[in-house]
Formats: structure tokens, C-alpha cells, sequence
DNA sequence: CTACGCACGATCGGATCCAATCGCAAGACG
DNA sequence: CGTCTTGCGATTGGATCCGATCGTGCGTAG
């Protein structure tokens, strides 16, 4: 009844992987190829929220057949990007301001809880790495490039962290407020405001000194400073093409 | 590029949904159909964690092709259910002892904040359903009746939020810790005590009064003490079988 | 002119068949 | 005698074909 795993199965964590998709190798390999090819064009905005999916089409810009489609959708589904809804079709996942307002409250409460796990964790390499970071995030003008460096030093400052459930659901919030992020950069960029890195200063040097209380009010005030920047901000929500509720 | 959603969406939500289930029927009816044939067996412990699932016999079982079932292992594995390895298979999902506390402290601060949403949609009538599966819950001896009403109470208790991410959540937490409450349940049910009960009706009353502070030191309580009783039990993680890590 | 109904087309879900992958064990070589 | 290699079997992943479902548009009746 319970047989023994393979020998060869993931056992051996291969590392923190800070990259945008999950670690799993779940489904097979045309489905993890097809499903990072979309995740990447989903998270470029080449695919914007609202996008229909078709199967074929996709099967067709692959060189492949569904079945392996459907694999990756799935997976992107399961990522927050992707919503599916069975004998109509798949689109591009796509939240009104409210979901976004509690992905916004659900982060609060949950990467607090991440970031005081992957305190310990963390190796001066590391921070030094958040802090080149933090510096190059300080002098880029491009919203994009922005985000993908915010990305990283976020995930570098939940790397120290073992967990892998909780790692799941912060990365799947922050997949579904991509897209409101790479917008509410944008008009962030321009105001030349310098709190977001003073807060990632401010969270470097808290994490260096190992003051975990420190460190939690810093992620949280960031946090939810955002959201309340971007509840300021409706007009965001109005651009979006028609779409699936 | 953003083709109109069907008319016949998922719009108009069905209601709460209490049930074990996700709402969404992302997949076809055959999957969906064999997803909740499987998750009864899971949940009711006839296959325990470490099972190994053979995609030919549940096709064969459920007089279906192997095409249904790999979607049912997609929706379980989205349930939390079921852990998936490409080339390899599908096992029961089996979870360490510090899996379990993370799932536990997940829990701590993600349901409170659920609750907070809730309470303003409570109905008397769902406060009164709940008073009456309280009653039930200190009445019963066996652990799997406790553990379906406790079930019920608390996704009672949650079902005035309107929230979907944030139900999926506590959902797959609820899943995930399921042996574990079931095997807890055991034990603790000949121990007779009162506290979980008396928990019960604090937290009724104090969402019966809106008192939402109130509401949230009972339920951050009663899973933080379930938490740390659940830490003085090691022994419930020896008895499982040889599986997947 | 409007509203209901029916039929068609597009797209997705499922069945069947074939290929790829991995674990395991038997055998050969040092 | 131990270890590496290689071949086989079991099981999963993918391709192709077929059936089911739903949206849409036209036609007709009121």
C-alpha cells in the first residue's frame, strides 16, 4: 500500500531558487517548458490580465501537442496566474482592486512570519547581495527592471528560510500583484520618492543585526504602505480590458 | 486579445460552500468526479499518507481513462492532498513534524485575519448553527464525527468573508493538517477536557457581541495551543509508514 | 420589431495508442 | 567480493483522434 519512493527523488534540495518559478518538478518536461515560456510572457505584460488562452494555439507556438498544454496551465494556475474554468477556457488570471486589496492584507500578515524564518538563515553574502541590490534599485528608471530586481532581494531576504508551503503562498501573492506592481512602479518611478529604499535599507541593516522584531515591523510597514499607495490609486484598476470577473 | 468571457460564468457564486471542495470547477466533470472519490478516501484515512496512487488502477477503478485522473491528482495536489513527482508518480501527501508546525503557524496568522472578515457577513442563524455543532462536538466520543463538525463550526465561522484566496488558504491548511488532527483527536477525546469546547463558545459569543479583537485572541489561541500540544506528541510521526520526504 | 428556438461551429475534455523515463536487478569486470 | 554497467519491466508523459459542451448567429413565429 505505501511504496517506497524512488531513490533519486528530490530528497536533495537543490537550493534556495530566488527565481520566479517553483521549485517543483511535478509535471513532465514539455509541460514545465510550455508553462515557464507562458509564465515568462504572462509576467513580461506580452500577455496582459484578461488574455485568453487557447489550448491549440498554444500547442501550435510550442510544437506540441495539448495534453502537455493543459500540464502547464495547470501549473500556471496553481501559480495565481492563470484562471480556468472547465468547457469554456483559460485566461490570464485578473484580480478587481478588493482581491487585490486582500492579497495585499494576506502578505502582511504571512511574510512577516517568512522573513523571522529565514532570519537565522541568512549568510552575510547574502545580505551583501541585498544590499548591492538595494543600491541598483535606487538608480534604475525602467519599472520593469525595477521589479525584477525588488523581486530578487525579497526573495534573497526569505532564502534563509527552509520552509517550502509558506515559500509557495508568497510567491503566488506576489504573482498575482504583478502586474499591479509593474503598473503602480510606473507612476511610483516618476515621483522620485525615496522611502521604498530607505525601507530597503533599513530592512539590510535590521536583518544584519539579527533584530528579528525590527525586521518584521519593517516588512510589514512596507508592505502595507503599498497597499495604501495603491488604494490611492483606482484609477489603475480602470485601465484593464473587459475580462473574466 | 481579450476575448469576452462566457456568459454563463461562475458570476453568479453558488454561495459559501462549506464543504471540503474548492469551488471551482476548472476541470471536467470526470476529473471532478474522481478528485472527490480520491479526497474521500484520503480525508476518511482508507489511504493514508505515503500511499502510493497508481493512475491506471484509479482509472480502472473509476471506469475511466488515465486523462481524468491526472486532473484529479492536479486538483488534490492544489488541495494539498496529494505530492506529485514528474517520471515518478503520486503518493499521499505526508508531512514532517516541522511541516506541521509551519502549517500550524501559517494557520495562527492568516485566520484571525480571515475571521476579521468575516464577522461583519455573520448571520444570527450561522451563529445558532454554530452554537448547535459546539453542543454536538462535547457530546461525541468518535474522533472522525469531531472532526467533521469541528470542520463545519470553523468554515461556519468563516463562511461571512467573501474572500476566495484567502478561503483557499486556511483550505489547504485545514487539508494538510488533517491526519494530524485526526490521530490528535484520538488521543485528546479520552482526555475529556473542556478547553476546546469552552473556545468554542468564547469564540461564538464573542463574534455573537462583534467583537472582533476578542474573536481574534480565541481563534489565534485555540490553534496556538493546539500547536504546542501537538509539538508534546512526537510520537503521532513515528507511526507512519516509510514514503516520500 | 422583438423574442424565442434551433442548429452550427469553435473549443475543450476524454479515450486510445505510442514514446520516454526511471527504478531495479542481473551480470560482467576489476 | 565489491562495484559499475547494462538491459528489462513498470509506470508515467505525450500525440492523435473522437465525443461533449457551450456560445453564437440565423431563422421564424408572435
Amino acid at each position: 500500500m505505501t511504496d517506497k519512493h524512488p531513490a533519486g527523488a528530490p530528497v536533495t534540495s537543490p537550493g534556495p531558487e530566488i527565481a520566479t518559478s517553483a521549485d517543483s518538478a511535478r509535471h513532465g518536461k514539455a509541460s514545465r517548458r510550455i508553462a515557464d515560456g507562458l509564465r515568462a510572457s504572462i509576467l513580461s505584460g506580452e500577455l496582459p490580465p484578461g488574455s485568453r488562452i487557447r489550448q491549440e494555439e498554444i500547442a501550435a507556438q510550442y510544437g506540441a501537442s495539448r495534453i502537455p498544454v493543459r500540464g502547464a496551465l495547470s501549473i500556471l494556475e496553481a501559480d495565481g496566474l492563470v484562471r480556468l474554468v472547465a468547457n469554456s477556457g483559460a485566461w490570464v488570471a485578473r484580480f478587481s482592486r478588493g482581491e487585490c486589496e486582500e492579497f495585499y492584507q494576506i502578505r502582511e500578515h504571512v511574510e512577516p512570519l517568512l522573513l523571522r524564518a529565514s532570519l537565522p538563515g541568512l549568510t552575510p553574502e547574502i545580505l551583501d547581495r541585498m544590499d548591492d541590490l538595494a543600491e541598483e534599485m535606487a538608480h534604475t528608471g525602467r519599472a520593469e527592471h525595477f521589479l525584477r530586481l525588488d523581486r530578487e532581494f525579497h526573495a534573497l531576504s526569505y532564502s534563509g528560510a527552509r520552509t517550502v508551503v509558506l515559500h509557495e503562498i508568497v510567491q503566488r501573492m506576489w504573482n498575482m500583484t504583478h502586474h499591479y506592481r509593474l503598473m503602480f512602479t510606473q507612476v511610483f518611478l516618476e515621483q522620485r520618492s525615496t522611502i521604498v529604499h530607505d525601507e530597503h535599507r533599513m530592512l539590510v541593516r535590521a536583518l544584519r543585526e539579527g533584530d528579528a522584531d525590527q525586521a518584521d515591523l519593517v516588512v510589514r510597514g512596507h508592505i502595507r504602505r503599498t497597499r495604501l499607495q495603491l488604494a490611492q490609486h483606482p484609477e489603475l484598476f480602470d485601465v484593464l480590458p473587459s475580462g473574466p470577473d
